[in-house]
DNA sequence: GTGAAAGCGCTAACAC
DNA sequence: GTGTTAGCGCTTTCAC
């Protein structure tokens, strides 16, 4: 068995006590002392139990970080910027997965609840009802979902989309679609809308395919629509749409972007390497992912900080999936 | 505050071990009681601490996973996998990143074993001798590294390897060279060891270029020293190297495979939607999740279970990106 | 500066 | 079938 507070007393010779404070309030006891205590736990290799401590403390010194899906590379920069961060303040991030599921996503956050002092969620796949009573029960900080009264890092995808539907408007096209993802990510509404309504600004047709899995597979099962549709140019709900989109064109003898110009939204790595190259939104992940912890250490040591709400700006990068409209 | 145990027993009008065993041992108490305890609990939205039941049953029914680097698609699927497979035995999965650093991942081995009922280590980059160690203070199972006396699954990268040599020998291919990766990685070492030894036997040249980091990047860094060593068939370390490295090929005038031939490891998604196709070896990265998994389980359950170890087969997969050697 | 004692939320004998 | 008690490893008053 690993050494507790006790074999070190033992040891050393002193009262549990006296341990406790060497580590945990080292200025309260004698340096001499203190100088024994420690070496006494060096020598049996003892360290603290954190779980133990938070037992009476309240703070456990994790957080718990849930994603949608860790295979989607949108997520590993925003977890490892978490992860870097949060141990620079001596906290230690939980990672777990959802699945895309709802109802694991439910889970989890309760699973977490008593081992961590909050919980990130990002891009969250549950309802806003649902959201507002989980954070009754766990200090809760958003990404990339906007719930009444709960801080948040938001991205702006409406001035994003805006840029992607401008971008598309200048090279020509007239016939637009969007390639929706999950029905439950805030995510995918603020494009759709966005999409929508600056289309009709600039008299474009804009048609809404979906919802799909937001994945390559997604992507490809749209490609029959955007074939039906006839749209020239397509956004997608993400990258990973977009490029199993633009491949599945490809089997169909649709070429990108000749025939068809093809905007994703995340700029993740493969979209870097891919031919063609892809048009997205650039998303600052990593920013999202220190922010979002700065937020939940301050709200966890401070249960009335402010609910502040960040929106962080997105970047449009043009690549080689977008082009001028086929002259019809 | 959340609901404990004392507020259901106060409420139900029970003393708090029939609470207690209304979860942990149901069929310890009657029915009846047992239904008002129940429904106190859940209008009081009462949920057992996890962390405080741990203290004296020395059970967390939580598991740590640790990997090298999140953002590689290596290890994605055998999270998930390793998340799915333990969630429907009841336990929970913490997953953590060392981005390629052995002192934290030391770190984490420690942060963990206290709040964890045992480890899944992945592709360790620290030192058999403190893995040793560390095992002493936490159970450990390993993947893709091979410590006596402990538990692992491993790849048959032996097997593996030669596959590929020969792949390349029957191209044709006489001057081979390996860019090796992460020089505490046991694959790489396994790797560099069984291509030496395969080319000897088919008495082909074979150059080992690095260590580099295993990422696009460090594959790109190994492209000059390909040109100048003048191999034409070329096996990396893993996928993401081996796209790093084909891609800057292409850069510095090299064709794929007309020129080299460039093979990966790991069979990572990407690997199938650039082009070119990546030929790789496939590594079966969510039954390695899942067998950790059962081994971890089973050990924690009956510490003295057997330490087996795991070999499982890898495949190779042809794809585009090797081809005939030029004739010289 | 250090010890004693209570208690964090829970489980596990042991009584009754 | 249920209550009592002790205790998991630790922190935190309160004395001295």
């Amino acid at each position: 068995m690993a050494a507790t507070i006790r074999d070190v007393a033992q040891v050393t010779g002193v009262h549990i006590s006296t341990v406790s404070r060497s580590f945990s309030a080292p200025h309260l006891v004698n340096e001499a002392t203190r100088g024994r205590v420690l070496a006494a736990a060096a020598r049996l290799g003892y360290r603290p139990n954190r779980a133990a401590r938070a037992l009476t403390t309240g703070r456990t010194y994790n957080i718990g970080l849930i994603v949608a899906n860790i295979a989607n590379p949108y997520f590993p920069p925003l977890i490892k910027a978490a992860q870097a961060h949060a141990r620079e303040r001596d906290y230690h991030v939980f990672v777990a997965d959802t699945d895309e599921d709802p109802a694991v996503e439910e889970e989890l956050v309760h699973a977490l609840a008593k081992q961590v002092d909050g919980v990130v969620l990002a891009s969250p796949r549950v309802g806003n009802r649902l959201i507002e009573q989980l954070a009754r029960s766990v200090t809760l900080v958003l990404v990339n979902r906007r719930v009444e009264g709960l801080p948040a890092v938001l991205m702006d995808m409406r001035g994003g989309t805006r840029q992607v539907i401008e971008h598309l408007a200048r090279l020509g096209h007239t016939r637009l679609a969007f390639a929706g993802g999950p029905p439950g990510a805030w995510t995918n509404r603020e494009m759709r809308r966005a999409a929508a309504a600056s289309a009709r600004a600039m008299g474009l047709t804009l048609e809404v395919l979906g919802p799909h899995h937001p994945t390559e597979n997604g992507g490809a099962a749209a490609a029959e629509e955007v074939v039906r549709t006839g749209a020239t140019g397509v956004t997608c709900y993400n990258d990973l749409m977009a490029l199993g989109l633009a491949e599945r064109l490809g089997e169909l003898g649709v070429r990108v972007p000749e025939d068809v110009s093809v905007v994703g939204v995340d700029d993740i790595s493969p979209s870097r390497h891919t031919r063609p190259k892809l048009t997205t939104l650039a998303m600052p992940t990593a920013a999202a992912g220190r922010l979002a912890v700065d937020m939940l250490l301050q709200l966890a040591g401070d249960p009335d900080a402010s609910n502040a709400t960040a929106t962080l700006d997105v970047a449009l990068v043009v690549r080689d999936s977008t082009g001028p409209a086929r002259r019809s």
